[in-house]
DNA sequence: ACTGAGGTTAGAATCATTCCAATTCTAATT
DNA sequence: AATTAGAATTGGAATGATTCTAACCTCAGT
């Protein structure tokens, strides 16, 4: 599904602020913004604590806590998606077309990669009668080019 | 890739049992091999936890981190699969048919479906240039029918 | 029996994440 | 502009899964 364009509310008075993605409203204040706007200025799906150390820059007071909340926030919104790759940290990525996250296990590199074709997960597989989806997830683990060189 | 029939040493003596699988000879341990066989009569995706409950109706004096010892080394013979649902606890299975975990977001129930057809995931999606993939996990998120009914 | 290489153990340590209770902020209403 | 209710934010504590550590044990080969 292509990203909705995001746009302010008509009445950005004071800090309040709206994104309208996929039909639901959003309050967007200026934390979560600011890790919104990180994780859509990064391309490496950075973790929790990656993404405290980029905000900080700008809100030297934010805490983990808050980067955790808003990225809940943003993530039960549908504005970002969280990735689970191993044990240990998850990640998140801002990038909502339909993607696979491929995952270097040498240089711990994560990469997005896009379908040739449109393709339907769920079709190919005999599901539980009955079910319903919400969300698939598919990461490929292996070793990219420039480690497999060394 | 369909199981490789496990057999033990043909040497057996004491406490030594090994397993050859996909080439490898891996030492099998009395704990290894209950904490294999405790997966392996499972369909549940136990986690470390659920494993070490039932391996110690066996073998009483077992420890949790024996259990995570087992499970590591099993995994990296290729005997077992773990799997990373969400966060929190990581699931292993036996399972080692090609296939995809169905995991209902309301009971948690962890469901194995098979692909329909023969079907490289790769060879769907463009991979960096150069990459090799040592591993592929699909998990497909929902509500099971017996969920969604109520 | 002796030895070296794992295997096993309990408990401590670590690390990511969540919880909590107090404080601050926002937006709508007086 | 003050009031107020509901959210957002905070630091620190708590939790929970996993890993580490150091000591002990067992086996297989001498």
């Amino acid at each position: 599904m292509p990203p909705t364009a995001i746009r302010s509310s008509s009445k950005p008075t004071g800090l309040e602020c709206r994104m309208a993605v996929l039909g639901a409203d959003v309050r967007l204040t200026p934390h979560r913004r600011e890790v919104y706007d990180v994780l859509a200025g990064s391309t490496d799906h950075p973790t929790a604590y990656d993404i405290l150390d980029r905000v900080k820059s700008r809100s030297p007071g934010i805490s983990l806590a808050t980067v955790y909340n808003c990225l809940d926030h943003l993530t039960s919104a549908g504005l970002i998606k969280q990735v689970h790759l191993a044990r240990g940290q998850s990640r998140y990525c801002a990038n909502l077309h339909e993607h696979i996250h491929f995952h270097c296990e040498v240089c711990g590199k994560v990469i997005d990669a896009h379908p040739a074709a449109d393709f339907d997960p769920a079709a190919f597989w005999n599901l539980p009668k009955g079910a319903r989806i919400t969300r698939t997830d598919l990461a490929i683990h292996g070793v990219c080019e420039s480690c497999a060189s060394k």
